[in-house]
RNA sequence: GCGGCUAUAGCUCAGUCGGUUAGAGCGCCUGACUGUGGAUUAGGAGGCCGUGGGUUCGAGCCCCACUAGCCGCCCCA
């Protein structure tokens, strides 16, 4: 049986027409987090398993690619490696260990992969890029403002223009439960249920938190609570349609009605109250940033990973069901490794999503197709080889912008220029035994049709001219 | 992890009721073409029909298992 040639599950290759796609997309990116501020880090694809185990909660765990130990230890099927599954934990790990040697805020982006050993999905792989933005050392809700700032810009540079960045926050959503007589052990499975809101209905939700062992009285009061959100919706038109001299988006009468609603239900829970406070605060931040209009206060999200302790959000588009990107605030998670508690805060673009989309909407410039080369050097035969790559090398020295391909085999002049019509190489050099007499060569347009015989000292200047317009 | 669909040439796909040498379009290669691509035209190569088993006189087609991919659910970036 032949080998199999298919990379392994849920793994991709690149080839370089995906690759130019994906530099685009993280060129882009990383520019937009380096005018924020932050400053570049990697980490190793491979962490010691302690580090990773029991910071993403339970699913998190199963999922994590384990690495057996080697040699004499590898029959015990025991693992003490693994493949980093995000990058926010591994930052964790960074800034316990250089501590005060980093700076007091430590504002760092990161674009690597990372693995899970999930079933793969649209949108989905085992091995996948995540372009995180994070700060260490403050509880400062700037931070959260910032974020959604920065992720606003990047994906507005990318050509996004219809995506909501829905926000939440863990002690808010513990508090409304608590108000709702959810036991707190209870919590995950209601928020669960609550989650389905849209997908099931209110009856398929009250099912399914009966069916999760939550009492009628508070599933009935949080259907309640969150049946009555969308009606925010156009109270909120109504608001900023009536704006009278104070402008007033509609996206912010929405969160404004939203806040007011929660500081309501959750009453005089005292960590729910500090939550809702600090969602104010980011909000008024964000307005002040200019991202107000995009954020969206959700009091249904609420994320899997179990490390985020204060604001959670996550980044959705109308043609995807999972979302573009997610992050959140996770105060403890450096404490788990040094034991001094530095505050955090970050957020991960999710790469192949965002690319999933850009390419179904064909959001890519067109520039990213271009030939791999400017100009194709034939070789008239064995013999002039050598006289063909020398050419070559001058033209790139004489102009190093130009991109210059050599056709490596001497086969006959048709057939290397249909390689290059087909590689869609727009000039070719044809030195043939005439022009080699003569000092000169042919420049062949391959859009026109056209050839000209130029003196070769003059070969890249016009090439130069050509392909650029400038006459240097 | 659960349910459904799919797997035939490099690509997209046809293949009748189970019947002999498995087809098309595109692509690729060669020639007509003299020192020149695209257009036209004449040829050509290329398939263990995903893998393994079973039913049958006979399987691309029917049955089972496995593998991989796609869609939904769950979960997630």
């Amino acid at each position: 049986m032949p080998a199999k040639t298919q990379p392994a599950r849920g793994m991709r290759d690149f080839l370089p027409a995906d690759l130019r796609k994906r530099e685009y997309v993280i060129r882009v990116i990383k520019e937009t987090y380096e005018r924020y501020g932050f400053e570049p880090l990697e980490t190793p694809a491979v962490e010691n398993i302690e580090t990773l185990l029991g910071k993403y909660g339970e699913e998190g765990n199963q999922l994590i690619f384990k690495i057996l130990k080697r040699g004499e230890h590898e029959r015990t099927g025991e693992a003490d490696l693994a493949l980093r599954y995000d990058l926010t934990v591994p930052l964790a790990r960074v800034v316990a260990e250089y501590g005060e040697r980093l700076p007091k805020f430590f504002k760092r982006y990161q674009i690597q992969p990372v693995w899970r050993a999930d079933r793969p999905a649209r949108g989905r792989f085992r091995e996948f890029y995540q372009c995180d933005v994070d700060v260490a050392g403050t509880r400062s809700p700037v931070v959260e403002a910032e974020l959604c700032a920065a992720a606003t810009d990047a994906l507005t540079a990318l050509g996004f223009t219809n995506f909501t960045i829905r926000l939440n926050h863990r002690q808010v959503l513990a508090g409304v439960l608590d108000a709702a007589g959810v036991a707190a052990d209870k919590h995950a499975d209601a928020l669960v249920a609550l989650d389905k809101l849209d997908k099931i209905g209110r009856e398929g939700v009250a099912r399914e938190l009966a069916g999760r062992g939550i009492r009628p009285e508070s599933g009935e009061e949080l259907l309640g609570f969150f049946e009555n959100l969308p009606a925010l919706e156009h109270a909120a038109e109504f608001v900023a349609g009536d704006g009278g001299g104070t402008e007033v988006s509609k996206a912010e009468a929405y969160n404004r009605a939203a806040l007011g609603r929660l500081v309501e239900f959750v009453g005089d829970n005292e960590s729910g109250a500090r939550g809702v406070d600090e969602l104010r605060r980011i909000v008024e931040y964000a307005a002040a940033c200019g991202a107000a209009d995009r954020i969206k206060i959700d009091p249904s999200l609420a994320r899997g990973l179990s490390y985020y302790t204060g604001a959670i959000m996550e980044i959705s588009v109308p043609d995807l069901a999972g979302s573009l990107g997610g992050g959140g605030r996770y105060d403890n998670l450096v404490g788990m490794f040094s034991g001094k508690d530095i505050p955090a805060c970050g957020f991960s673009l999710g790469l192949e999503r965002i690319i999933v989309v850009m390419t179904e909407r064909g959001m890519f410039p067109e520039n990213l197709e271009r030939a791999a080369a400017d100009v194709l050097v034939t070789v008239w035969d064995e013999e002039s080889v050598r006289d063909s790559l020398a050419f070559a090398a001058g033209l790139r020295r004489e102009a190093p912008a130009l991109r210059v391909d050599v056709y490596p085999d001497a086969d006959k002049l048709g057939k290397q220029l249909k390689y290059a019509s087909s590689r869609g190489v727009p000039f070719v050099v044809v030195i043939g035994e005439d022009e080699r007499a003569r000092g000169e060569v042919a420049l062949k347009d391959m859009a026109s049709g056209g050839q000209e015989t130029v003196a070769r000292a003059h070969a890249a200047a016009i090439l130069s001219e050509r392909l650029y317009g400038n006459k240097s």
